[in-house]
DNA sequence: ACCTTTTCACCTAGGTGTGAATCT
DNA sequence: AGATTCACACCTAGGTGAAAAGGT
């Protein structure tokens, strides 16, 4: 294997020599390592019941709580007259898939290169939830939010990240990943594997591909969250439009730092044994060099000649059958984010409403403020960060570049700050966007609809920020038709009872409302 | 270029010696060769204006041509209170994109080989539409049925296709495949060239990816269909559960026969010729065969340098910036369709509810029948046809196989089969089911609510198709991200002013009602 | 005979890290 | 000097028709 010329002339002396963090007795007690170690407090949190709601305010929670009806499995009695039902909510639990890996990464160090074009994640999210109403309709989607405002530089010599200094977080627009399967139900999000593999990063502050935009040198920590929509369920009580919640999952060993560059060399040994797509770098007795054997000798990778199959083979696509559900018990919201100035919310729509100024039936949808309301279009004209540019839209050819269903419409940051009816961005908003600097995990409730994840604390820095962008919420369809449907079916009829099936009729549809890509 | 043995042994002969059916005089007159010769009544039918609609009923009718606030290009002022203008149609018209590519084709004999697996066609359908209303959601689906109820075979020694008898079409569920982009706004639809590349034909009867099942040695026609969504335009007032519709075109030069290995030479040659795909089969010099000149001799192509840029360059991606409008304008429902038995509805969703014995959130949206919403999960165990079974169904997993949203319901023919309510299949639907048997492009509207995309003509011998299939909506989400969002945005923050964003926060949504994948 | 299935070489399309070049 | 970009070789993944094999 050839590794960078710059990582080999810094790191080698410090990858041999540097003492292993932690080393692994068997590879039993390797499923949740870091958790056994480091940082107990804060692990901690994860491992135990990943149920979110705990925290959120009363309502919710005993709303939670008295949820009888909706265990996994029971998936066919969701029908009439439950919207009254929709507010209940379970403890829902979420698991890391492939968290062996994501835990050798993290003992590393572990960094994902970001790109102009953007870049995948390697290893990806994949995580597996329980608790959900089968019936419910939820959204699945990713986030990544940094983990604090500094800005890192790898040293060479010492095989460390140390920081190099404050960030000046970009005024970025920052943007969810919506799972291309949402919405789904609770019982068909429980069954899968929910994946974010083709998530990008991307460190282009313009990109216009919907990509994750990060920047360079930070540490940063995916968050994958539960949205219910429970309207879906009984669409003949949609005049009630119930409050709904949104949990969110964050593993501590998913934490990355951004780089173009891998700096680690043995960051970069462990992407090309374990990417596929890398295989063209890995050694086959040919090209071996002399830091080959590295990482084979590094200490978290236990000496079994089965240790693929317990890392999930060769990709991280296993999952994780050998870990235990608590070794990636996801915790709702353990993270300690500092906020970095303008790190506000931004929400994008599928193209539904994409090239339209102003959607206005969107507007309608998020509950606008009325300012919003009364001049829809100069409100999206106003705001460069969020606003597609119409030619851009006009060049989504779906045809073509395989355009997702993307739009973007405002939500919580624009309507918490904009949310006094005033129009103006100073006067307002605290109330949703300015949260207590706490660790805790309480959630809080927003009785006013209109509030979408309303990302942790926020202060009036960040609602300074011009044009208060928000959470941008991309749609991603690149999925492929799943296993299902069509039974055997070999009926045949005899020709001789030929009807007429003539083309050319018209049929009126009675559409009946549901949820939207509104994600 | 070799071609297959069984082609050279055969066709060579007719090949050469075959007189071409139509010669064209240069690229301009080119553009629509067939209407200018073949079929002259079916064909002036598609060529004139393309607007569903005028054939329906008046009411539908009136409330098209009283449509005059949502103009293409307008999209911003689709707000409050519109929803009574959700019944509002307007003059849909459809234009296929790549229609010299098609023609050649379907001079020749348009072949599509389907195999087990699955098998893309080329040329795929690509269209624009216009008409639309910016602000409305539609779904855009695709769906092939049959031309006839005849079995063909090829006849090598005259190149020709001859009926080889009756069919005995399958009592297959017919399946739609849904544009992945749906729903969308129909100034997005507008925009962009709706395509469905990705879209597979098969003649595994059991299939269950969800492609088009079709019989081999067959004539198809692909139909592209328009379905509104209304009540997302004003979810305000969703309880008002509007009738919409549906707007069905197909296009003379897209039908074709189905085979397994392909019959005409020529079509191979042209097949390869175009298809990035099979670049690997086209004449390099070097193995340049004795047939290999035969299609540049053939008069469909004229002797232009620039011929490939008149079709579209290499690929079909060209959207015919040649073509005038007229020369692929589509016709609603022009086809004149036999109707096999058993060529009935069935409706695919997304997989939101798959998994679920009977999802009766999506029964209530579909207004099924009271038999049905009674005991809904039987009605679905019923009818092994339609049902997954849970173990397929349990084995979808997105992360791994790229699973799509998908999910499926009764609607259409089970609707109009049981709306008598008696559960009876032979004393109801015929008046939605059964059509004159006419060329006209008449679309009859259904009053009744619950009724979708109902095909063609359809007699009780179809009616008596045990469990009524009904057509399968499939939803695949292979679309990329599109150009869209985020302006200029560079903003930055002086990091004095930071503050505190952790993580361990879970803010409740307001979600409203808005569309799902209903389709 | 005729049709279908399977395997294969050869493509497209795009995800890897490399290493040189470039930027700041 | 550190960070970023770019062209590149080398992969995965999957869409082609050819040709042989299999089925009826």
């Amino acid at each position: 294997m050839a590794l960078s010329s710059r990582a080999r002339a810094f790191s080698v002396e410090a990858l041999v020599g540097r003492p292993s963090k932690r080393k692994f007795q068997d590879p039993i007690q390797e499923e949740q390592p870091e958790l056994q170690e480091k940082k107990g407090g804060e692990e901690e949190e994860e491992r135990r019941s990943c149920a979110a709601g705990k925290s959120e305010p009363l309502e919710k929670q005993l709303k939670t709580e008295s949820s009888t009806t909706a265990s996994p499995g029971c998936g066919s009695d969701s029908g009439d007259g439950n919207s009254s039902e929709s507010l209940e909510e379970k403890d829902i639990q979420m698991e890391l898939q492939g968290s062996e890996l994501w835990k050798r990464f993290h003992d590393i160090g572990t960094e994902m290169i970001i790109t102009k074009a953007g870049r995948r994640m390697f290893p990806s999210v994949r995580v597996k939830v329980k608790g959900l109403d089968p019936g419910k309709q939820y959204y699945v989607a990713i986030d990544v939010v940094p983990v604090d405002s500094k800005r890192y530089r790898y040293v060479y010599h010492s095989s460390q990240w140390m920081v190099a200094g404050n960030t000046d977080h970009l005024c970025i627009i920052p943007r969810f990943y919506v799972h291309p399967d949402s919405p789904c139900s609770g019982e068909t999000w429980m069954r899968q594997i929910i994946s974010f593999d083709h998530m990008k990063l991307t460190n282009n502050e313009m990109d216009d591909k919907g990509h994750i935009i990060l920047q360079s040198m930070h540490k940063y920590k995916p968050r994958v969250h539960v949205i219910e929509q429970d309207s879906s369920v009984d669409l003949s009580q949609l005049q009630s439009l119930p409050t709904e919640g949104v949990k969110t999952f964050s593993f501590k060993e998913t934490e990355f730092t951004t780089v173009t560059a891998y700096q680690n060399q043995q960051i970069t040994k462990l992407k090309i044994e374990r990417n596929p797509f890398a295989k063209g770098f890995r050694d086959t007795g040919r090209n071996r060099g002399v830091l080959d054997g590295l990482l084979e000798t590094y200490p978290w990778r236990p000496s079994f000649t089965l240790d693929f199959k317990t890392f999930g083979a060769d990709t991280q696509s296993g999952s994780s059958g050998s870990s235990p559900v608590t070794s990636s018990g996801g915790a709702p919201s353990p993270l300690n984010l500092l906020s970095p100035p303008c790190f506000s919310p931004m929400f994008h729509l599928p193209t539904s409403s994409l090239g339209m100024p102003c959607p206005e039936a969107y507007l309608h949808n998020v509950n606008l403020p009325l300012c919003c309301k009364i001049c829809p279009t100069n409100f999206w004209q106003q705001q460069p960060l969020v606003l597609p540019a119409p030619e851009r839209l006009a060049s989504s050819n779906s045809s073509q570049s395989l355009a997702p269903l993307m739009m973007e419409v405002p939500m919580l940051s624009s309507l918490g700050v904009t949310n006094s009816k005033s129009g103006s961005s100073e006067d307002s908003g605290d109330q949703y966007l300015q949260a207590p600097d706490s660790t805790s995990q309480m959630l809080y409730g927003l009785q006013a609809p209109g509030n979408i994840l309303l990302p942790n604390s926020i202060t009036q820095e960040a609602l300074s920020c011009s044009f208060h962008p928000s959470y941008g919420f991309y749609r991603y369809n690149f999925t492929m038709p799943s296993r299902l449907i069509n039974g055997p079916n070999h009926l045949k009829v005899n020709d001789d009872s030929q009807v007429s099936f003539r083309e050319g009729k018209c049929n009126h549809v009675h559409w009946y409302p549901a949820i939207n890509h509104y994600l």
